[in-house]
DNA sequence: GTTTAAATGAACGGCTCCGTTCAAATTGTC
DNA sequence: GACAATTTGAACGGAGCCGTTCATTTAAAC
């Protein structure tokens, strides 16, 4: 289907390795330095590509952005496989849930992105609900069917799944989400301690019984 | 002390509300509409005053930019004042003060402004920790201490004060601030949902007994 | 009224940047 | 090799903006 439209054009065809190296410079430098100030030059110059090449692709600075936002979100899209549940008890596969979450939440470019996300949101809703839908939606509706699959077996109680996925998770990141967001950072101890925390407190509150 | 350092200068005095005239208007370009894509020019229009004024005043558009976050600072520790604690069982003074901080931090102007401080920490770190101690910081520490001292008379049963504070803000919050940030606006039935719901896991896991 | 300093308006230099144009070079496909 | 489309480099117009200069006006304090 794809192929048969491929071979419609005669000429040179558009180089992709070229479009994703825009892209890739593109990724870095929007979201290192915002909007506002990246230059379409300097992502040129990054991806070793004429600037005309780049209006060729894009057309314009706010595509090009946005093109960039599509293909984070894919990956996170991708990255999202928590399909792999891990054994033992559910304090255990809590606990490790946990720590996946906040492994893949707290890395620096996530948090970059999501500076750089929020700030954008303010003139172009749509990037923020592209993000949320990509990310955080898809993200608490996997671990809400988690829930309530570990209710269904006894080994939870819980009447809200929806609910209770997203108070463990704002459990676990806790205020370091905040203090990342701001240029903090809280020290391994006080992740650990964090997570063990949010898993107490869920635990105590959804055990059976 | 200050209003004798006031006489000392001859000539012409600065006028005071044209300064905080200015640091209005740049408050809310800043904020809405980031520190690159605002200029001075269009912050001088706003204020009704000349551009070299601003530059006579604050010398630089950073320095400018900084005086706009110290003064919301200064706002947010004037605002937070929660030192009527409110009548009541336990869990509804829980409520009644979850409510207060949800009030308080779901404020599009506070939604606004946290995003502008945290894009901008990317280049100034020291943004971000101000902001942190004028607020994250000092809003645990208080809740902290309430928390401590129903503890202490037994109304709650707390080993850690300052984990737990996190704990029942982050559930408050949930992921409605996260949403709210990337521009969906959550329901007001959500947001009594998660307090509601903070409050019954918290009390769960830290109640007497 | 005199002094002293702040505020104003206009203009400027210098810089950056977006987006476009054009001719020339490159590179795939038939 | 001929075709057709992309890529490139350079240059340009136009715009916006920062920060400064300067002569002029305004206004408080003595």
């Amino acid at each position: 289907m794809e192929k048969a439209l491929k071979k419609k054009k005669p000429g040179r065809p558009t180089d992709q390795v070229k479009r994703s190296a825009i892209i890739d410079a593109a990724s870095r430098r929007f979201f290192e330095e915002g909007f506002a100030s990246t230059s379409i030059e300097q992502v040129a110059a990054d991806a070793s590509v004429s600037k005309v090449t780049i209006y060729n692709h894009f057309g314009d600075k706010r595509a090009l952005f946005a093109a960039a936002v599509e293909q984070e979100c894919e990956k996170m899209r991708g990255y999202f496989n928590l399909s792999e549940m891990p054994e033992g008890s559910i304090r255990e596969r809590l606990n490790v849930i946990g720590e996946a979450m906040f492994a893949f939440l707290s890395r620096p470019e996530m948090v970059q992105f999501e500076r750089r996300i929020a700030a954008e949101t303010e003139h172009e809703p749509a990037i923020g609900h592209a993000f949320l839908q990509a990310g955080p939606w898809r993200m608490k509706a996997a671990f809400a069917e988690f829930l309530a699959h570990a209710s269904a077996k006894g080994e939870l109680n819980i009447p809200d799944p929806l609910l209770a996925a997203e108070q463990f998770v704002s459990m676990a990141k806790g205020m370091g989400d905040l203090e990342r967001r701001f240029g903090a950072t809280p020290t391994e101890e006080e992740n650990e301690r964090r997570i063990a925390g949010a898993v107490d407190v869920f635990l105590a509150a959804y055990a059976p019984r």
